[in-house]
DNA sequence: GAAATTAATATGTATGCACATAATAAACCT
DNA sequence: AGGTTTATTATGTGCATACATATTAATTTC
């Protein structure tokens, strides 16, 4: 050892969060209350304000403190619990669920969109989109019906691509990342997609929602319909 | 000597990670392909290495980067994107919306509940369990339907609390804070849930499952139903 | 007394350094 | 050759220090 003394017994982040973490729970710092400053708690847990400081940030990020300047750091009242939903894409999703997937595209064309979807993208104009709807599945079974609309005016170089071949989704991930966008989910009758999901018309399914954005321009607006009994699992 | 005097205008990690975003949008590095390693992008930024580190992490857990030591960084080749979606606290989003919040409760009791909830909540023996039905509303009209089984051997606290006056969930978010847990979205009819939610039997609607655990002790297993065409957004 | 100025303070972040850790590549030894 | 040991290397983290920034509190000014 060149330190001299063992395994240099100072305190990690990791756990000084931890321990913090134990005592908003315990209600050790009651909710809403002030928890000592950095200062303070370098002092306490004998580390430097670094430490601290990277331990603190963690839990705000998490949720569960509130952070300003001057101000001081608080135990949040409700805790801002977050969810992640890593984004399904929909072929690692089959197959990690030990399935073959497969992609079959059902419809391409080159359209004027309906004034919803025009709203959705935020398009003024009359442009025309790329209109396509495939159907993904999952070992012979339907999984997914997806109907898709791509701004031209944003990504152009799509237009020349097989999609009978390469999906919509995988092609944009990988040539046209976006910055931005939101997501929704709703339940809906299958109605005229029942056909293609092998199912009843009036069957309740799981749909997605999805519009991104390449800094002010609008990509893409994908309308994804899982077949009935679909769940969205998320971890907290 | 290295002193610093004047503004030392240094690199703030915050513009590094924006550089190196767009350089992976850009593709100036590869999908799949190391980037250079902290020290040369230090020398490259005119900055210290710990600044870069901040930037790649950020990047990292944001799934535009995978990290291993001594193996360097690379570019995910599909980047792992993640929607957070920020749990809904009932009230907090009726209000935010800028309705008025009503919570009743319509149910309560202590029962041994049925298989399907025993297996959610990983329960083995036939202990009871604490049975709440609430209606959440927004301006007078019905938002959601909660159907929950509380784990009373967890929170036997909550038993003796005025369920009419505070809704579950706003006392265990305040005295049994969860560790972790799992969320499911669905679709499925309204079926007896209609009558409170004022729609049809057989609409549509958008249904949240959610089981949240205190370590190894499972707290709680809710079931939310949202009024027919309620949905559920998130930002990506 | 109200408004403007100044001081005080907690968090935010950059730096240089040292060492820890994980993974790989190279060297080594039967 | 095949397996084991030993360097090498990139990231991960901790520390002490300095300064930046956002607020709040105190003070001064009109």
């Amino acid at each position: 050892m060149t330190k001299g003394d063992g395994p240099v017994s100072s305190v990690s982040w990791q756990s000084i969060r931890d321990t913090m973490m134990t005592r908003i729970r315990a209600h050790d710092y009651a909710p809403g209350e002030l928890i000592p400053n950095e200062v303070d708690l370098a002092t306490e847990f004998g580390c430097a304000r670094a430490t601290v400081n990277r331990a603190l940030r963690d839990l705000a990020t998490s949720g569960f403190l509130d952070r300003r300047r001057k101000a001081g750091t608080r135990v949040r009242e409700a805790p801002r619990r977050k969810a992640t939903l890593t984004i399904p894409l929909t072929r690692a999703e089959v197959e990690a669920s030990g399935a073959r997937y497969e992609y079959r595209l059902l419809e391409r064309g080159v359209e004027v969109p309906p004034p919803a979807v025009r709203g959705k993208l935020k398009l003024a104009g009359d442009e025309r989109l790329l209109h396509v709807k495939s159907l993904h599945l999952a070992d012979d079974v339907p999984h997914m019906f997806e109907d898709r609309w791509i701004v031209l005016d944003t990504v152009p170089e799509i237009e020349a691509v097989d999609l009978a071949k390469t999906s919509p989704n995988v092609w944009l991930v990988r040539h046209a990342p976006y910055t931005h966008g939101t997501m929704e989910f709703l339940a809906e009758t299958a109605g005229a997609r029942a056909k293609h999901l092998i199912c009843a018309a009036d069957d309740p399914v799981l749909t997605m929602l999805r519009v991104t954005w390449l800094d002010a321009s609008p990509i893409t607006f994908a309308r994804q319909t899982f077949s009935p009994s679909h769940r969205m699992r998320l971890e907290l």
